[in-house]
DNA sequence: TATTACTTTATAATTCTTATAATTAGTGTA
DNA sequence: TACACTAATTATAAGAATTATAAAGTAATA
């Protein structure tokens, strides 16, 4: 229980108020996606809930995900060469990724307003959000190459 | 012939001094992709050299992209949930993305090197680049949805 | 020209994700 | 609480994108 109780169960009346009912799947879904320090992909969530969940499909973890994904609660975060990655985007955050283990860690920067408006200008879209992702090398990586070598 | 000369013998020259071969097809598929007004996936290329290439296999398509992007003459951008994207990254620029009908236009900004540094310092990382992309609806959907309206 | 190593081709396999249909189970109401 | 309605889950299959494999072809080099 890492993460409040609070921030379930606003997730949760998030959820009943757009008429989405609450069943234990979709809740485990949920708790986990929130108390997750990692950005999971479906199948780590499917595989982190097979134990309670014996007879769970992998479909609806994708059901799941993509109602949560509709309705705001969560992210998906899409790179080059894997499966998609979840993430809860209570706060505005980038991501940092290692091209080595492919770790990604959170960081925060003031959001680039500036940005967003001036491509709004330039291209004449109605900009709605952006994404930034940071590529490089972790701490534990580059540790390792340095030993190697 | 829209691109010069210039930049697919400097393609072909880095090419050669990598070691790799210049096949035809391999050829093809580069002048396709610096000729390219959009931003083609591998299903695109295959298609537009089917022509001349009646028995082309996609996984040679495959294959020379992956060349190009191990070599740096080619960027692969990965997207929601669809096929990759392929971009000759000749100059530093972002992307803008519709939301109604995927159109991707290119758009340049000076490039962020403070956010850069900053998650260099937070995170520990060794940087290597950064990705960004705005989401919006382009000037052509926002006219229909208001013809519909 | 012969050899070697790299490429292409054709095909199969993999992986991730979505669709389908039947069954199960929440939720509001009496 | 029981009922009925509808949504959600399950199991399975299908789909799409990409990668792997092995055989055949081809460029580069001596």
């Amino acid at each position: 229980m890492a993460v409040s109780e609070h921030m379930l169960q606003e997730a949760v009346d998030k959820l009943k108020s757009s008429g989405v009912r609450i069943t234990p799947q979709r809740h485990a879904v949920l708790e986990f996606l929130l108390n997750a320090e990692t950005h999971p992909t479906a199948d780590d969530i499917y595989k982190a809930l097979e134990g309670k969940f014996p007879n769970m499909s992998v479909a609806t973890v994708y059901n799941n995900l993509r109602v949560f994904r509709e309705i705001g609660l969560v992210r998906e975060l899409t790179y080059g060469d894997s499966s998609s990655r979840f993430d809860c985007n209570t706060s505005k955050h980038y991501h940092i990724i290692c091209e080595t283990c492919g770790k990604i860690v959170d960081f925060h920067y003031p959001s680039l307003d500036e940005v967003e408006s001036l491509a709004e200008q330039i291209t004449g879209f109605d900009v709605s959000h952006h994404r930034m992702e940071v590529y490089g090398v972790c701490q534990e990586c580059k540790k390792e190459k340095n030993q190697i070598v």
